[in-house]
DNA sequence: GGGATTTATCGTCATCTTGACAATAAATCC
DNA sequence: GGATTTATTGTCAAGATGACGATAAATCCC
C-alpha cells in the first residue's frame, strides 16, 4: 500500500447484496424498488453505504436487516466483488462492494428504515429483461448469480437455501432451481448421501407429505466448518454438476 | 443503493496486488519494500491509492507498471476481493481492493516511482514465515494464492504463467510449482492434450534442449475466450488436479 | 562414433465415477 | 384396498483417472 504522487482521493464505499432465495421451485432475488433519484421508481438491489467504523461484511448484513425489516438475516453471506468506483452512479464515482446471500425463503417486511418496497423477484423476469434494475446492477446480479452456480458445484451451500433440516429431494429442487435443469432423483440422491462429509442422518423423516416419506438430513459437521473456506475441488470433489 | 439515514462516510481506496510467477519450477511473488511508514522496512504487496476517475483494473495495472517500471505488465490480472476499511491501516480506514496476477516471469526495474525496491520471492518463503509482510497483506497473499490454486483446476489460466508458446512440460511445471505436488508426466500430457478446446499445436518442436524435442503448443481460441469469463466446472471440466 | 542418459510421447489396464434406468418400499389418495 | 405418488436401493455400460510399461528422439560423455 505505498503511496502514489497523485492526490488520493476518496469515495463513497457502498454495499450491495444480491439475496437469493428458493420459493416454491423457482429461484427469486430480493429487490427494492427507489423512492428517491436516480433511478426513482426502478427496481435495484438492496444495499447502502458503508459507515465509518464499519467493515464490508457488518455493513452488508446490517443494510439487508434494516430494509427487510429482519431482526438476523439467516442463510450465508460472502462478499462477491467490487464494481467501480468510475460511472457507475450518475452522482460521482461510487465504489461498491457486492455480495452474496443463500438463504432459506424468509418474509420480508416492507417497513424498511428507508421506507423502499422491498420483496422477492423470479431472478427469470431479471434474466429475460422482464424487469430492468438501476445502476449497473443487472450485472452484478449477472455475476452473483454465476457464482451461486459454480459455489453449488464445490461445496455444501445449496443446504445454505434450506433450513436447518432438510430432505434430499428439498435439496435437489435447490440445485434444479439455481441451475434450471432436472436432476435424476436417484443419482442425486447417490451422490448426496454418498459424499463423505457432506450430509448427516437425523434419524426422523417428513410425515403427512404425499408419497413415501422421506429421511431428513442435516449438513455434516465437516459441511459446515469449510463453509466460508475457499473450495479447491480436489479438497471437495463436486458434489453434484448440473446435466447436460 | 439506497441511501442510509447516517453521513456516508468517504474513504481512501487501494489497491494490492498479489502478482505471482514461476521461476526455476518455484512460485514466485512480487514483493516491494516499504520506504516509509507505517511498517516502513518491512515487505508489502505493490499497490498504491485508486485515482479520482481511475477504476480499479486500471488503478491495479497502473500502480504495477509504476513499481515495476515495466511499460506494460504481461499475464492476467483479475480481481480478487476487497478487505477493510476497519482497522487494517494504522493510519485510519482504508479499503483495498486486492488482485491477482498471474504472469510469466518478467523482470523488474527497482527504479519504480516511489523508488521501492521491487523484487520476486520465493512463496515459500513467506509461507513458512521467514518472509513477513505488512498490514493485512500475508492475509490477501494466502487468499490470492488459494485463488491460484483453485483457479488451475478449472480454466485455462495456468497457461497465463507461460509465454505465447511453451511445451506440455513448461506447462506441468507451472501446476507442479503452484499446487506444490508432483504430476505424472504422461496422465499429464494425455489430459492437457485431450482436453478439447484448451491446446492448439504449432507445429513447432524445441531443440537444443535435452533429451527428446518437445512440441510447441498455445492457447486454443476457445480457451482465450474463456479467459476472464466465470469458468464452471461443467462448462469447463477439470483440466487438470493435484494428486494426493 | 556410439552407447548411456534424458526427456517426450504413446499404450495398457484396473479402478472409480457417472448417467440411464429397472425395481422395490412406504406412505397418501380416492 | 387398490391406484398413485414419492423415496430409496440396485444394476450396468461408458467414460475418466491413476499407476506404470514401452518406445521415440534428442543430447551427453568418453
Amino acid at each position: 500500500m505505498p503511496e502514489s504522487h497523485t492526490q488520493p482521493a476518496r469515495f463513497p464505499v457502498t454495499v450491495d447484496v444480491v439475496a437469493l432465495t428458493v420459493r416454491n421451485d423457482a429461484l427469486h432475488v430480493l429487490l427494492i424498488t427507489r423512492l428517491i433519484e436516480p433511478f426513482r421508481g426502478m427496481l435495484a438491489l438492496p444495499g447502502g453505504f458503508v459507515l465509518a467504523g464499519e467493515d464490508l461484511a457488518t455493513a452488508a448484513s446490517r443494510e439487508l436487516a434494516e430494509e427487510t425489516g429482519v431482526g438476523r438475516v439467516p442463510g450465508h453471506l460472502e462478499q462477491l466483488a467490487s464494481y467501480g468506483p468510475k460511472g457507475r452512479d450518475p452522482r460521482g464515482d461510487v465504489l461498491t462492494v457486492a455480495h452474496l446471500l443463500l438463504a432459506p425463503d424468509f418474509p420480508v417486511l416492507s417497513a424498511g428504515s428507508d421506507a423502499e418496497h422491498v420483496a422477492w423477484y423470479p431472478v427469470s423476469h431479471v434474466l429475460d429483461g422482464e424487469l430492468q434494475l438501476a445502476f449497473d446492477h443487472e450485472r452484478i446480479f449477472a455475476d452473483a448469480l454465476e457464482r451461486a452456480r459454480s459455489k453449488l458445484e464445490y461445496s455444501p451451500l445449496g443446504a445454505a437455501f434450506c433450513g436447518e433440516e432438510f430432505t434430499i429431494a428439498q435439496l435437489r429442487a435447490v440445485y434444479e432451481a439455481v441451475w434450471g435443469t432436472r436432476l435424476d432423483p436417484r443419482n442425486f440422491h447417490r451422490k448426496a448421501t454418498g459424499t463423505p462429509g457432506f450430509l448427516e442422518e437425523t434419524g426422523r423423516t417428513t410425515a403427512g407429505d404425499a408419497g413415501r416419506p422421506a429421511a431428513l438430513f442435516r449438513l455434516a459437521r465437516e459441511a459446515r466448518m469449510s463453509i466460508g473456506q475457499p473450495a479447491r475441488a480436489v479438497l471437495n470433489p463436486p458434489l453434484m454438476r448440473p446435466r447436460e
